[in-house]
DNA sequence: CTTAACATTATCATACATGATAATACGATA
DNA sequence: TATCGTATTATCATGTATGATAATGTTAAG
């Protein structure tokens, strides 16, 4: 129904910032090489314009004009495979190098690493697949130091929202 | 020259989300109610458009079509904090909400999706948070195509000056 | 009351955005 | 090589956005 998505109509727009400039309809149909008549359709209900006729009244009016597509939300982001994960988090293993089946065999030794040093979407991703209750348990584990422990807490109870 | 002040063609918006929905020319044209021919007419360079031309299109498309003005930017602004920045990029992580720590972490991935998607003024507000050379590296990824590299190259090669 | 400024309505001619169509080009595959 | 799917180029007819113009309405001021 509206030319602008995001609702006001466009020659509402124009109406309001014509009178916030000042201007009269014969004014801005001047410095916009339209006639008063036509910007008084516009006005009053077009909607169907062209941009560049959009594009020379916005410059009348010392403004300018945004047309774009805007991207529908697509599909939730897809699983995250082993390997994926094994990538992102890679990084926090300086001294060994990760290994898919460490996933599996060491998930407590993989967790507190990534607890320790991870940034947050590290820990995300691990959150992502170990499940919440692991990395809620490790946590917990002495190895973690009270600060971290402290701030993955924090930080996890606040983001228990995950995006879908 | 574009017809959005912003930025990106609105043809090239159209054969991103057109090749990122996986659909041939004739696909959306069918959709969308016009014809291949046309579509590419719209994609390579067209500039002169109707609104409900982009409507139906976006609509096929999946995707809304936003249309407003745009009131001139008042006097320069501020110094520009993360959390701005991240407002100021936020639309263009649709799939995703992007966090402060993201520019840090992934600066790679924040830059090509920028690149890929963003309008003149969050390139700008990115390049002034990461510095135009990583602007340019990001600019020379794979993942941004040669037609976007051109654009990007040109476009950033000419406003080297800043504003003051 | 008259006048001027501004807004509003209606009509019409012109430019041109658009889609249909045909022809051709290109790349991948068998 | 031939075939197919897709993209690209060119031409043309149609619908319509647009601005010019005339006429009319509204409001404020003298």
């Amino acid at each position: 129904m509206y030319d602008n998505v995001k609702g006001v109509p466009l020659g509402l727009q124009i109406r309001w910032l014509r009178q916030d400039r000042g201007l009269t309809l014969e004014q801005l149909a001047t410095r916009s090489g339209t006639s008063a008549p036509t910007l008084h359709r516009y006005e009053s209900g077009w909607d169907r314009f062209e941009i560049r006729t959009l594009e020379r009244i916005a410059t009348a009016l010392d403004a300018g004009l945004e047309v774009r597509f805007v991207p529908a939300s697509p599909e939730s982001d897809p699983e995250q495979t082993t390997e994926e994960l094994v990538e992102i988090l890679a990084p926090l293993f300086w001294d060994r190098e990760l290994q898919v089946s460490d996933l599996s065999e060491y998930p407590s030794w993989v967790l507190g690493r990534v607890l320790m040093y991870g940034q947050r979407e590290q820990v995300r991703a691990a959150s992502r697949f170990f499940g919440e209750d692991a990395i809620a348990t490790a946590v917990e584990r002495r190895e973690v130091d009270d600060r971290t422990r402290n701030y993955w807490q924090a930080v996890l109870a606040d983001s228990c929202t995950p995006r879908s």
